[in-house]
DNA sequence: CGTCGGTCGTAC
DNA sequence: GACGTACGACCGACGT
C-alpha cells in the first residue's frame, strides 16, 4: 500500500547527458573512450541516490524518433546540430548504468522525456504522492504545484511555486503562456519578436493569461510599458505563430504509459553487472561509493526534511526536549549559536559542551524556554553575522541579548579585503589543520574562531572599534532594515509612465536624427551610430577597449558638432531614472506596509564605510529636478515627518583633526565656509572678494585634494590650463602646510607599516606602496591619502548611530532611525517630538568624539525626503 | 541559457 | 596614465 510521504523522483535523463556531456571537460578510459558525460550522470545519480535515498524512482529518456512536435512544425529543434559521436558513444553505457543500480528508465515513442515526466507527475499526484522532478531546465516550471517541486542537482537549487513566482512573475500554470509568447531559441521555438522572457512575464503577469492578453491587445498602449504599441501590433501580427508555440512548449501529461507508479520502486542493485561496467570505464572512486546504495528499507521513515537535515551530514544532535536542554546551555558561561542558512534551524554549542544540538524553529509556544536563554545576557553569546541572527531570531519572536562577539565583523576588521567572509574562509584562514575537522557542525567553528580572532584584534589594537562601535552598530543596523522606510508605489508609477513616454518621443527623435534605428541603451551600437554613420570628429575623445567611449562628457562635447548626442543624454538621464530607480524600487517595495527594507552591509568596503543593496538607498537621486521626483516617494507614515540631519563637510573636518593644519583648524573654529575660506588661500584675495566662480573653483580643489586628484584632473575638471591647475594645488599646500606634511607622513607610514589605519584604528593594507613607482603604486597612494578621513567619519556617524539609538531607547521614543547615507541619518519622527528628537540627533552626532574642530550638524524636516525644511534653531539637547 | 566583464550612471 | 567609496542596469561575448 502506498503512504502519503512516499515520493516519486523523476529524472530527465536525456538533458543530464547534454549537460554533463558538456559541462565536464574531456574525459576518456586507457581505451581511449571518452567517458565525461557518463562520470557526470553517475555523479548526480549517487548524488541522488545518497541524498534523497528515494524508493519510487526513474529516469526518463527522449524518445529517438520523431515526437508529436515535429508533426506540428517541421522546425521544432531543427537548430539542433547532429549529436557529436563523443556523446553518442557513450550513452549505452549511461543505460546500463542506470539499469545495475536498480532503477526504472522509461521512454515512450513519439514522446518526449518532459511528456512522460509530466503524465507521471500528474499520476502522482492523484494518487496522493509527492513528485520532485530531477531536472534544470526552466520547461518543467509549468508542472510545479501542490506536491510538485523541483530539484536541479547541479546548481543544487530547489524550485517550487515561489520560486517559479519569483522567476516568472506567474502561477506556474501559466508559465505556459509565458513560454509561448518568448519563445525557445534552444527548441527553436519562435516566439513573437521582440518578446523575450522579460516582457513576456510582464504582460501574462498583468493579464493573467494568453487569452486575456490577445484578447484585449487594444487596451496595451495605455499601459506604461515601453513601445507598447509596436508590441500591440507584434503581438497582433504574431498570433498564430503564438497559437504554434503553445502547442510546442505545453508538456504533455496524458501519455498514454502501461507502466504504473509501483513499477518505478527501485529493485536491488546488480552488483556483478555494476562492477563490470565501472571496471570497464575505470571509474573505480565511483565504485567504492556506488556499491554500498541499496535501496533504502520500505519500512524506513524519514520525512523529506529530516532526511535533508541528515544529509547535510552534521554532527549535531537534534533536540526536541527544548526545557532540558536549555537548563544544561544556561549554565555555560559561553554559547555559540548558528542559524542554518534557509533551513529555520539553529545550532547552539556551549563552549563547555562536548556536543552541539540543533533546534527546529517554528511554533511559537514551544520556544518559550530557548526565549529567555538567548533574550538573557548570560550566558554570552556568540555568532558569525549578528544581524542576520537578530533579524532571522525576530521573524520566530526570539529576541537575543548577551552577544559578546561577532565573528564576521572581527574577521573582517582583521582583514577588510575578505569581505562580508564565511564562517568557512575564517576557519581556512585562522584555524590550523587540527583545528579543521571536516563536518563538524559550523556553530563549533564558530566557537573556535572567536578565540583566534579575539586574540587578533587585540594584537592590532582594534579591541575598542570592534566592542564599542561595530558590535553595537550591528543591532542598530537591524532595527533600521526591520523598520524599513515608507515608498508610495504610486507615484514611482506614475513617474514610470511618464519617462517611459518621454523617452519614445526622444527615441523616435534620435531615430531621425540619425537616419537609422537602433538601441539607445547600448554603447556599441550608440557608439556605431555617432562615429561610423555620422562621422562625428573623434579628435581628443575618450577611449575605451571597444572604441570610443560614450560617457556623459563625451555626449556633451559632440552636442555643439550634433544634435543627436544631447537627445541621448536626455534618454539616458530618463533611461536610469526609469530603470535602476522606478521600477527596480516599485519591485521592492512590502505590499502589506508599503515600506522598503534595504540591506545595510557592514563588512563590505575597504574604508569601513556601509554599504546598502536591495535596494541600495544610499544612491537615490537628489541632483537634478528629475532625480528629486523619485526622491518624494520616500514619505513619513501618517503623523511623522521625515528628520533628516546631515554632517557639514564631515571629511574636511576629520583632515583638518588629522593633519593639525592650523589654517584648516582655524577656519572650522570660526564657522567659516570652508570653500571661501579655500578660495581666499588659493587666490590670495578677501573673502568679501569670492564670488562663486571662486568658490567653485576651490571646492573642486578641496574634494580633489581629499582623492589626491591630480593637476590633469583639476584642469579638466575647471576648464583650465595645466599650468594654472598645478599653480591652483601647489598654492594649496603652501597655504596649508600641515595638509602637505600630513600626506607625506601618511605616506611614509604606509610605506613603513604596510598599511595605513582610522582614527580608531581600522587598517587598511597597502603593499603596493612599497613596490616600484607606477601607476599601482600612485593609486595605492591616493587611496592611503583617502582612506583614514572616508574611514574616520564612518567611524564617528556609526558612533552618533550607537548613541543616538541608546538615546531613543531611553527616552522611550517612537523614533525609528531608517536610513544611513554615509554622511546624513534619516529618523522617521511623530510630529510632535520633532524638535525634542532633533534636538536629541543634533547632540549625539555633534559629540559624537572631541576632534581638534567642531562638528556640525545640519537639521532638516518634512514630509518627505524631497521637500526638507531647514530647522529653526535647534539647540542640542 | 545563464554567467560575467565592460560601460555607464547614481550617491557621498 | 586618469579622483576615493559603493550598487546596479543594460549589453553582448562567452562557452552551456
Amino acid at each position: 500500500m502506498m503512504t502519503t510521504d512516499e515520493t516519486l523522483y523523476l529524472v530527465d535523463g536525456s538533458s543530464y547527458i547534454f549537460r554533463a556531456f558538456f559541462a565536464l571537460p574531456h574525459l576518456s578510459n586507457s581505451r581511449g573512450m571518452p567517458t565525461n558525460a557518463v562520470y557526470g550522470f553517475a555523479r548526480m545519480l549517487l548524488k541522488l541516490l545518497k541524498e534523497a535515498k528515494p524508493r519510487l524512482l526513474a529516469v526518463v529518456f527522449d524518445s529517438p524518433k520523431r515526437t508529436f512536435r515535429h508533426d506540428i512544425a517541421e522546425s521544432y529543434k531543427a537548430n539542433r546540430p547532429e549529436a557529436s559521436p563523443q556523446l553518442v558513444v557513450q550513452i549505452p553505457y549511461i543505460q546500463r548504468l542506470v539499469e545495475a543500480l536498480g532503477i526504472k528508465k522509461l521512454a515512450i515513442d513519439g514522446f518526449e522525456a518532459d511528456d512522460v515526466i509530466g503524465t507521471l507527475a500528474r499520476r502522482a499526484v492523484a494518487e496522493h504522492l509527492a513528485c520532485v522532478i530531477v531536472a534544470g531546465d526552466k520547461d518543467f516550471m509549468q508542472l510545479v504545484g501542490p506536491g510538485v517541486t523541483l530539484w536541479d542537482t547541479m546548481k543544487d537549487r530547489r524550485i517550487g511555486p515561489a520560486e517559479v513566482r519569483e522567476r516568472f512573475g506567474v502561477e506556474p500554470g501559466a508559465v505556459v503562456d509565458v513560454l509561448a509568447l518568448s519563445g525557445d531559441p534552444t527548441d527553436n521555438v519562435k516566439g513573437v519578436p521582440g518578446v523575450g522572457e522579460k516582457t513576456a512575464s510582464l504582460l501574462i503577469g498583468r493579464f493573467g493569461s494568453l487569452e486575456g492578453l490577445l484578447s484585449q491587445l487594444d487596451t496595451l498602449p495605455g499601459l506604461e510599458i515601453r513601445g507598447a504599441r509596436r508590441l500591440a501590433q507584434a503581438l497582433d501580427a504574431g498570433r498564430a505563430q503564438i497559437e504554434l508555440a503553445r502547442k510546442l512548449v505545453k508538456i504533455e501529461t496524458q501519455v498514454p504509459l502501461t507502466a504504473t507508479i509501483e513499477e518505478l520502486r527501485r529493485r536491488q542493485l546488480a552488483r556483478d553487472a555494476l562492477t563490470d561496467l565501472l571496471r570497464e570505464l575505470e571509474f573505480d572512486s565511483l565504485l567504492e561509493e556506488l556499491a554500498p546504495l541499496e535501496p533504502p528499507e520500505p519500512t524506513a521513515p524519514p520525512t523529506a526534511a529530516r532526511s535533508h537535515a541528515e544529509a547535510a551530514a552534521i554532527a549535531a544532535q537534534v533536540c526536541d526536549d527544548l526545557a532540558t536542554l536549555v537548563g544544561q546551555l544556561a549554565k555555560a558561561p559561553r554559547l555559540a549559536l548558528n542559524l542554518r542558512a534557509g533551513t529555520a534551524s539553529l545550532e547552539l554549542q556551549a563552549e563547555s559542551g562536548e556536543r552541539a544540538f540543533l533546534v527546529e524553529l517554528g511554533d511559537g509556544e514551544r520556544l518559550s524556554p530557548l526565549d529567555r536563554l538567548l533574550a538573557s545576557d548570560a550566558p554570552a553569546k556568540v555568532c558569525h553575522d549578528l544581524k542576520r541572527h537578530l533579524r532571522e531570531l525576530a521573524r520566530y519572536r526570539l529576541s537575543l541579548g548577551g552577544v559578546e562577539f561577532d565573528t564576521m565583523l572581527a574577521g573582517f576588521l582583521i582583514d577588510s579585503t575578505l569581505a562580508e567572509p564565511s564562517i568557512e574562509k575564517l576557519a581556512a584562514r585562522f584555524l590550523d589543520a587540527a583545528a579543521l575537522r571536516c563536518r563538524a557542525p559550523e556553530v563549533r567553528t564558530v566557537l573556535a574562531l572567536r578565540g583566534v580572532l579575539a586574540e587578533q584584534l587585540k594584537e592590532d589594537g582594534l579591541a575598542a572599534l570592534f566592542g564599542e562601535i561595530e558590535m553595537p552598530v550591528a543591532r542598530v543596523l537591524a532595527g533600521m532594515e526591520a523598520c524599513g522606510v515608507r515608498v508610495e508605489a504610486e507615484t514611482l508609477r506614475s513617474l514610470s509612465a511618464e519617462f517611459a513616454h518621454q523617452m519614445s518621443v526622444l527615441e523616435g527623435e534620435c531615430f531621425e536624427l540619425a537616419g537609422v534605428r537602433f538601441n539607445l541603451n547600448s554603447p556599441v551600437q550608440v557608439q556605431e551610430v555617432l562615429f561610423e554613420r555620422l562621422k562625428l570628429p573623434v579628435a581628443k575623445l575618450k577611449r575605451r577597449k571597444s572604441g570610443y567611449s560614450t560617457d556623459v562628457d563625451t555626449l556633451e562635447k559632440l552636442a555643439a558638432a550634433h544634435p543627436l548626442p544631447g537627445k541621448l543624454l536626455q534618454y539616458r538621464a530618463l533611461a536610469k531614472l526609469k530603470s535602476t530607480y522606478a521600477d527596480s524600487l516599485v519591485r521592492l517595495i512590502e505590499p502589506g506596509t508599503g515600506r522598503v527594507h534595504t540591506s545595510f552591509h557592514q563588512a563590505v568596503t575597504a574604508t569601513g564605510r556601509l554599504s546598502s543593496s536591495e535596494p541600495n538607498l544610499q544612491n537615490i537621486p537628489i541632483r537634478t529636478e528629475e532625480g528629486r521626483r523619485i526622491r518624494r516617494a520616500f514619505v513619513a507614515r501618517e503623523g511623522h515627518r521625515l528628520l533628516s540631519a546631515d554632517y557639514s563637510q564631515i571629511e574636511l573636518r576629520v583632515l583638518a583633526h588629522l593633519s593639525q593644519d592650523a589654517t584648516l583648524i582655524e577656519a572650522f573654529v570660526r564657522g567659516e565656509d570652508i570653500h571661501v575660506r579655500a578660495a581666499t588661500e588659493i587666490l590670495g584675495i578677501r573673502a568679501e572678494q569670492v564670488d562663486s566662480a571662486a568658490r567653485r573653483l576651490a571646492k573642486v580643489v578641496n574634494f580633489g585634494i581629499l582623492y589626491g586628484m591630480g593637476p590633469q584632473r583639476l584642469a579638466r575638471e575647471l576648464a583650465i590650463g595645466l599650468p594654472q591647475a598645478r599653480a591652483y594645488i601647489e598654492r594649496y599646500f603652501e597655504r596649508m602646510p600641515g595638509v602637505r606634511a600630513y600626506i607625506e607622513r601618511t605616506l611614509e607610514q604606509g610605506r613603513r607599516q604596510g598599511f595605513v589605519a582610522t582614527m580608531f584604528g581600522r587598517r587598511r593594507y597597502l603593499p603596493e606602496l612599497r613596490g616600484p613607482a607606477g601607476v599601482l603604486k600612485a593609486q595605492a597612494e591616493r587611496i592611503a591619502v583617502n582612506t583614514p578621513v572616508q574611514g574616520s567619519a564612518a567611524e564617528l556617524i556609526k558612533l552618533a548611530m550607537v548613541r543616538l539609538a541608546a538615546g531613543l531607547e531611553r527616552r522611550r521614543s517612537r523614533a525609528k532611525l531608517v536610513l544611513q547615507v554615509h554622511d546624513e541619518l534619516l529618523l522617521e519622527v511623530a510630529e510632535d517630538e520633532i524638535e525634542s528628537i532633533a534636538a536629541l540627533v543634533r547632540h549625539e552626532m555633534e559629540n559624537a568624539a572631541p576632534l581638534q574642530v567642531p562638528l556640525r550638524v545640519e537639521l532638516k524636516w518634512g514630509p518627505n525626503w524631497a521637500d526638507l525644511r531647514a530647522a529653526g534653531a535647534v539647540r542640542a539637547e
